[in-house]
RNA sequence: AGCCGGAUCGUCUAAUGGUAGGACAACGCCCUUUGGAGGCGUCUGUGUAGGUUCGACUCCUGCUCCGGCUGCCA
């Protein structure tokens, strides 16, 4: 198998597509769609489903659209569409001109309506929703007929026409599928197909009084369209005998509907539901608050695009329930940022240091490689001076046996410029260390060409004088327990709020360098983890995201 | 209870009657001016009971367990 086959993992959708062109089922033709409701944003299940549609028609040279199903115009807005085109865009996911909507449809879908009640298939009927819901019947037992079963078509078809033609309230009428109140699949109970919504619609203003119900119309929107592969989640696989009735009523074409099993992520919730109670209950900042799961969240955060896509290459698809480990998912952004990400020092909980035997007034620079892992991205040269910042976590007193960065009498590196020896701890009053007075040794300088003694440990730091102030923010999972929602012991997803998941630092020290660093901007600080450079940030005043933490061994030694 | 699905390492996912493999996680070791990255290695799995077969994760039967379905939401 070459490198370029390895890369597809084969998967049961893809197996089916390979069946139908073998035997020419749809001249060969694929044709996919992601189809969202503009009622929230984004979250990563549904990257999962544009990276798996847009996949399979890029890898079979077909098409994708990207089509909205705004057919409910009380929960739909344009700042959702807008958002829903943002995050789709920046996935790469290539739509070409195919932006739809099922609002489009609504005149065509309206003929189809009128066919089926030509044809005595469907029928207009007045009950309340009580009613209608008392009838249905529950799984075990048979639904009973509504009175309004059999009015003649005339008569239907006058109801119809009136029900679109405003003359009836909300709810007054609905105009129902005739197909078996007694079936075991409850979804062919005579559904209904059109409800009457005096509602403004986010493209289609007041045109409508009547709207399409998802099970009438999504069908419909891919026959329309000629998609031949419809691929949706296992909660639509009940419906899919309903589609194909319409279809086959109508006598129109037929796309073929595969289903496969949602997307769970550990430590976080999906629906939108619950993500929209996260926002609108202020338990985050907004929809892309980078502790969200939304894809906007995580372009906030500082994931890529990339990351995204060798993620959902990873976790493959299947039927089956399941549940990934959100680590798979830093694994992934870790492994691209440490491709393309260049390394600079900062230092987030600084304590002062101070070299003893280095002149007062003088300073030099060292020269830093900013990716050893891209010998493209170049050296720079790094201001080092006799006042320094390193991480309070870098020193201990009292060593762990573990611990190889600075303590009392101890020698350590500091990166890229020389090794230094901890001679004496500065305490305040109260016994907190507020400055370590170090001596360093000139023979170990970077760049000497001294051949060099080693330390175990190196450390990074910054130069007191030059660094800049920063905030930076540091997120941690959302919830602090793996699977929050679903729990059968009567709490529910909001017991499970982490308190801690967001920490802000407001003094960090940065090195110079990154004054100009640009929002979105992505940087490791080393030894610490990922960072880009947030939104809110404003001129003189930088905010860093914490895309994701190193792997961090020592963090496991302490343990 | 009825209908429809599903069950493979801790997690995700391959193997479509012919050596149960990969990734993540975990755990070792090597390397390292990032306790990063990288390299090497280890560990762990076919729900259950039968059947068919030279051979079963795969086919058949029973059982168990899990999920979905009773909106004028999608």
């Amino acid at each position: 198998m070459s490198e370029n086959e390895k890369l597809v993992q084969s998967n049961f959708i893809r197996d089916i597509i390979d069946e139908h062109n073998r035997n020419g089922h749809f001249e060969n033709r694929v044709h996919t769609r992601f189809p969202p409701e503009p009622n929230g944003y984004l979250h990563i299940g549904h990257a999962k489903s544009i990276c798996l549609n847009y996949g399979i028609a890029r890898d079979y040279k077909g098409k994708f659209n990207l089509r909205f199903d705004d057919t409910n115009p009380v929960k739909e807005e344009v700042e959702y569409v807008e958002s829903i085109i943002e995050d789709v865009k920046w996935l790469g996911a290539d739509f070409e001109d195919r932006i739809l909507f099922a609002s489009d449809y609504f005149d065509q879908m309206y003929e189809y309506a009128v066919q089926l009640v030509e044809k005595g298939v469907a029928y207009v009927d007045g009950q309340t929703p009580e009613q209608i819901r008392e009838q249905r019947g529950t799984p075990n037992e048979p639904g009973k007929n509504s009175p309004h079963r059999e009015r003649s078509i005339e008569e239907n078809l006058d109801l119809f026409t009136r029900m679109k033609n405003g003359e009836f309230k909300d709810g007054e009428y609905v105009l129902r599928a005739k197909i078996d109140m007694s079936s075991p699949n409850i979804n062919l109970r005579d559904p209904i197909m059109y409800r009457i919504l005096h509602a403004d619609h986010h493209r289609t203003g007041d045109k409508w009084c009547i709207y399409p119900m998802y099970d009438w119309a999504h069908g419909l929107e891919d026959s329309i369209e000629g998609i031949t592969h419809s691929i949706c989640t296992l909660e639509f696989e009940n419906h899919r005998p309903l589609y194909d009735w319409y279809l086959d009523q109508l006598g129109v074409y037929h796309p073929q509907q595969i289903e496969f099993a949602r997307f769970n992520l550990t430590y976080t919730v999906m629906s939108k539901r619950k993500l929209l109670s996260l926002v609108s209950d202020g338990h985050v900042n907004g929809w892309n608050d980078p502790r969200m799961p939304t894809i906007s969240a995580f372009r906030r955060r500082g994931y890529t695009p990339e990351s995204l896509w060798a993620f959902t290459d990873k976790i493959g698809v299947a039927k089956r329930e399941n549940t990934t480990d959100v680590a798979l998912l830093e694994y992934s952004i870790r492994e691209d940022l440490n491709k393309k990400a260049n390394r600079v020092m900062a230092v987030l909980n600084p304590v002062k240091l101070v070299l003893t035997n280095y002149p007062e007034g003088q300073e030099e620079e060292f020269e830093a490689v900013n990716n050893p892992e891209d010998e493209n991205a170049g050296k720079r040269k790094i201001k080092f001076t006799r006042e320094l910042y390193i991480e309070q976590d870098d020193f201990q007193e009292v060593p762990h046996k573990k611990f190889f960065r600075l303590q009392p009498g101890g020698e350590v590196r500091l990166r890229y410029a020389c090794i230094i020896k901890c001679e004496e701890v500065i305490k305040d009053e109260a016994g907190n260390i507020i400055e370590l007075r170090c001596t360093f040794d000139p023979e170990t300088k970077s760049g000497s060409g001294i051949p060099q003694r080693k330390v175990k440990g190196t450390i990074h730091w910054v130069s007191a004088k030059y660094a800049i102030d920063s905030e930076v923010r540091l997120y941690d999972r959302l919830f602090n327990d793996e699977n929050p929602d679903g729990k059968k012991d009567g709490t529910n997803y909001l017991d499970y709020l982490n308190p801690n998941s967001l920490e802000v630092i407001t003094n960090a020290k940065l090195e110079p360098s990154l004054a100009s660093a640009a929002v979105g901007e992505k940087f490791q600080f080393e030894r610490l983890g990922y960072f880009c450079v947030d939104q809110d940030s404003e001129k003189g005043r930088l905010v860093f995201n914490r895309t994701v933490t190193l792997r961090d061994s020592w963090s496991k030694i302490q343990k």
